[in-house]
DNA sequence: ACGCTCTATGTAAAGGTTTACATATTTGTT
DNA sequence: AACAAATATGTAAACCTTTACATAGAGCGT
């Protein structure tokens, strides 16, 4: 039972008295085998505790049943929920998720794509929005690719994200109907299309409540806690202070909250903010910060979801599915103080 | 170059005009090649662009070149810095590394045990002190296997860890410094061997400086912020309450201070707060928490290294390693208020 | 010039699986 | 009752690699 060596489909097929085509029938294709032979095969599988050698099995199929996932930072925390969502779809469907981070090194990126190479993966999930692998990517065999939160630049591969415009749009009509008026956006200067299109999201409201350009001040950060706080100190040192700041994500509010708070002012009495991603912290910042909830075990779900078809059919059904973000308050916005009013 | 099916051995072997005996050699053991053969088939490889077939080669060795690592959650704020050291130790010896995460779910547990049966992982590194696989993992062949945190249960099989005991003295040593007599623990009750530790060290700093068990309050959480926030609510209506809160790890802390300010306390004014593990949290909470830094990085090195060791000799070098733990101080501690001096 | 040792290379088997094809058995049709 | 069709099973090849063993050639001491 716990010998030294596994089971194989000889031992199996030895013990059942059959040959050992029929005991890969009768796992892969039971209806193919007669009832009293399945039985069978069934009860020598439970005697020799077999389980088919995945190696072997990917050898002769020549594909693996590992779906290899790359994110720039595991840590990061829109990224555990997200993987929930991806290995649960996985498993369901009899395969696995093989993590990797490249922590934006180029040399790590191309020992994923020599991984790739080298047939361990039949698909692969690529979380940033470019191709980690440099260059070479461009003739190298791909296996079918799906990305998360935004296209990958060479195109062709679909994608699963958030609809950022419409989040924005929501942070952005809140504070407009509390009162704002003079409304900071805290951006993220790196070329995500993210960041983008929450920026777009932003103009869009200002546009729509008829805010002239002479209201809006426009930060670029890089998405980082110290990012935000940064921008509060360049607005105090300018003296043109908004209302309330708008953030590309969560980090950015909490760096620019931490900020205010250093500089003895209270969000929301002195300033609202906002937040987008809500990162499982934004419960516990205080004040709780209203932010844009992407639906990350949702994404992840779908975007494996979309990699499955691409392994069975070949064809994507859809090349872009945008979820719906949602509006989340909590206590990090008010009215504007009277200063304002 | 970029064909459709992959370059295999032999692809390489017929532009090389050798053996695919040879190209094999080239590869894995150049100095048994002549110089000539070598380059000759070193350019075949670059030529097609060959990688060797993983499926083949870890048939025919009888072993993957995988490390499985299996933690509870991988969203874990302790987790993702560990990965790091865990991954970069395991490419630089040729093998890659494969997240699993259970949930603690003994279904999840049970998929992992099926995996490495099917002999996809050469080794196991685990996070959970216990086993995830329920009773069958007593029976079931088990790979070269290192344990992080704490010992695996059924004993040998060696870990990595933090000395708990020395981290939890830092801590419990600076609050007693600092003048602090009735110190709470606020504890984790799961039956972690780390969360015992660390109120021993408690009990044993308590013990040092001659403090009794009147001034002694233990209560048992479960190491998340909301048991924090329980504890402090529970000591309010007890109406016992401490200067200081050492806490089992950075989430209770967290908790703590967050129960704290809810009821208009000032941290470190009013009352004193350690926290253990240092995440990456601690830095941005307000005030920034004192706690006890796991070197995190190092752990999963030493963890990975050690597997390795395991994989080539066959015999641990050790069974236990112990790294030491250090003191980080930020804010959340000073001098008990006069209330209590 | 002979035989011995050493080095470089080739041949072929093995690792565990899936599956096309061949064969044997059963069922159904007339 | 005979034959065709359908069903069930077996045989053997293929997937790609590594490596034990065999072989061939070179170098060297006598």
């Amino acid at each position: 039972m716990s010998n030294s060596t596994p089971a194989t489909i000889e031992d199996v097929a030895r013990i059942a008295e059959v040959s050992i085509a029929t005991v890969s029938r009768a796992i892969h294709t039971p209806e193919k085998v007669a009832n009293s032979t399945r039985l069978k095969v069934n009860q020598a599988i439970a005697i020799t505790g077999y389980t088919t050698n995945a190696m072997a099995r990917s050898l002769r199929l020549g594909r693996s049943n590992m779906i290899l996932v790359v994110a720039p930072d595991i840590g990061d925390p829109n990224f555990s929920n997200i993987l929930v969502g991806l290995e649960n779809e996985a498993r369901s469907h009899g395969y696995g998720v093989l993590i990797g981070h490249t922590q934006n090194d180029p040399q790590r990126g191309l020992e994923y794509l020599k991984f790739l190479n080298s047939n361990q993966a039949a698909g692969l999930i690529l979380f940033t929005g470019i191709l980690p692998f440099g260059h070479q990517a461009m003739t190298a065999r791909l296996p079918p690719s799906v990305g998360v939160f935004e296209p990958v630049f060479n195109g062709g591969i679909p994608y699963v994200g958030v609809d950022d415009i419409e989040g924005a749009r929501k942070a952005i009509d809140l504070l407009i109907a509390e009162g704002h008026r003079k409304i900071a956006f805290v951006g993220d200067s790196r070329t995500r299309l993210a960041h983008r299109r929450r920026r777009m999201g932003y103009e869009a409201g200002m546009d729509a409540a008829g805010i002239g350009a002479d209201l809006r001040i426009v930060l670029e950060g890089d998405g980082t806690i110290e990012s935000g706080r940064l921008a509060v100190e360049q607005l105090f040192m300018r003296d043109t202070l908004p209302s309330a700041f708008m953030c590309v994500n969560d980090q950015t509010a909490i760096g620019v909250m931490i900020g205010l708070g250093a500089r003895g002012y209270d969000v929301p009495r002195d300033f609202s903010v906002t937040g987008f991603d809500d990162v499982p912290q934004a419960v516990f910042t205080s004040p709780a910060l209203t932010t844009i909830r992407q639906p990350r075990t949702l994404i992840g779900k779908h975007a494996m979801a979309l990699l499955l078809e691409l392994l069975s059919d070949g064809q994507p059904a859809e090349t872009e599915i945008l979820l719906r973000p949602d509006l989340v308050v909590r206590n990090s916005v008010s009215a504007p103080s009277r200063a304002w009013r």
